[in-house]
DNA sequence: GGCGAGATCAACCGATCGGTGGAGGCCGGT
DNA sequence: ACCGGCCTCCACCGATCGGTTGATCTCGCC
């Protein structure tokens, strides 16, 4: 018998999971939890064998709730049960400690076979999130996929609409230094102009809608 | 007795919406469809009262679903439920037909009745969405909220690294012309340069991720 | 039949940006 | 002790962009 938690802020898709595993004898959905912070109190008291997670909660996301769960010594696997496949979320994801990564599309039996494998603690991928991540364990642009905190806080700033001198004064640098990390996004990204580095920055979920 | 169909690309939200009508005497859930193709077939051929409609699904979206089933003469009520509230979709949405707009984090209770409500040809919308759209109804604004397909195609030129010059190659028009299409967006997102335009399309939906 | 909105183009200006080729300092890991 | 990554700064150049004004054409709507 697996014993399950599901956290998710979506009151249908909870009960969609946990409809879909009361309908099997092998597991128990022990609790549901609608935000990060809920899932870390029921994971503490419930202990369950493994958690479904989404990654976008409010207040606590999933990914801090993670690394909370790791540092207070539960021994839960996670499951990452999320929508997105961008790079900016499944490593990061994995480096906290999750056991594996499911996108929302996947289909039930797969599902369940992730929670299995899961519970015995063998990790496990969506194909298209396991490509993503070859994509960047074979290649060796690891650090090259992500920017320094400086270079991320100036490509903030650009996409907000200032201009090269505007963000110089905003972190009290000068133009040509803003100037040298924005050509250091530039290149880590692959692009050639500021307009093309916000669009990249958003498909690889490096900025965030609103 | 009211008859459902769900379309929704996640079987996850498929099973977790049928499930949840499943227990409920009054509601029977008819058909269920992965994406706005198989929607529109078992839209005709099944006649439901209400259809559950998720916006972004693969192959046909959800928009024009809806408005090919309103050409066809399908007379079920479409009730939209999706995760995104952004000023990109909910205007279109109604526009296209769709008898009410709710968010995948309502409650069930909530999700139950707007069914209802739906069914009985009554419009429902979610608080979220409502306060979305007296902002811009109340606001003249509009008609300045909604970039001219002309404009969203140089504006997604632009996104992905193109040069005014270049955008205007790939439209077969003069660099002129982009530029003016760039001044409208700018004075329509309420930003003055491509950079924070990009930017703000994404946060309003304009653009989406990969 | 006119009116507005969208799409198209032109010429011109100053401001900004992208690119180059440096340079130095600070920190953490080998 | 050294090396590499990050952050900081400078000067210069041509290319591009943002802003302005004004113009023509087509289409759908009233």
């Amino acid at each position: 018998m697996i014993r399950l938690l599901i956290a998710d802020d979506h009151p249908i898709v909870r009960d969609g999971l946990s409809g879909m595993f009361a309908a099997e004898p092998e597991f128990e959905v022990v609790g549901q939890a609608g935000d990060g912070a809920e899932a870390i109190r029921l994971a503490e008291a419930l202990r369950p064998d493994v958690i479904l997670m989404d990654l976008q909660m409010p207040g606590m996301n999933g990914l801090d709730a993670i690394s909370a769960l790791a540092e207070r010594g539960v021994r839960s696997r996670v499951l990452v049960l999320t929508t997105y496949d961008t790079d900016g979320y499944v490593v990061p994801a994995i480096e906290a400690g999750a056991t594996g990564y499911l996108l929302k599309d996947a289909p039930r039996d797969e599902l369940l076979r992730a929670v299995r494998s899961a519970a015995e603690g063998r990790p496990v991928l969506s194909p298209s999130v396991a490509d993503t991540l070859m994509n960047h364990v074979r290649a060796p642009r690891a650090p090259e996929l992500l920017l320094s905190p400086r270079e991320l806080e100036v490509l903030q700033l650009v996409a907000s609409g200032n201009t090269n001198r505007e963000a110089a004064r905003h972190l009290f640098i000068s133009e040509a230094t803003v100037k040298t990390h924005l050509l250091n996004v530039y290149a880590k990204l692959d692009v050639s102009d500021r307009a093309a580095a916000v669009a990249e920055a958003y498909n690889r979920g490096l900025l965030k809608p609103s």
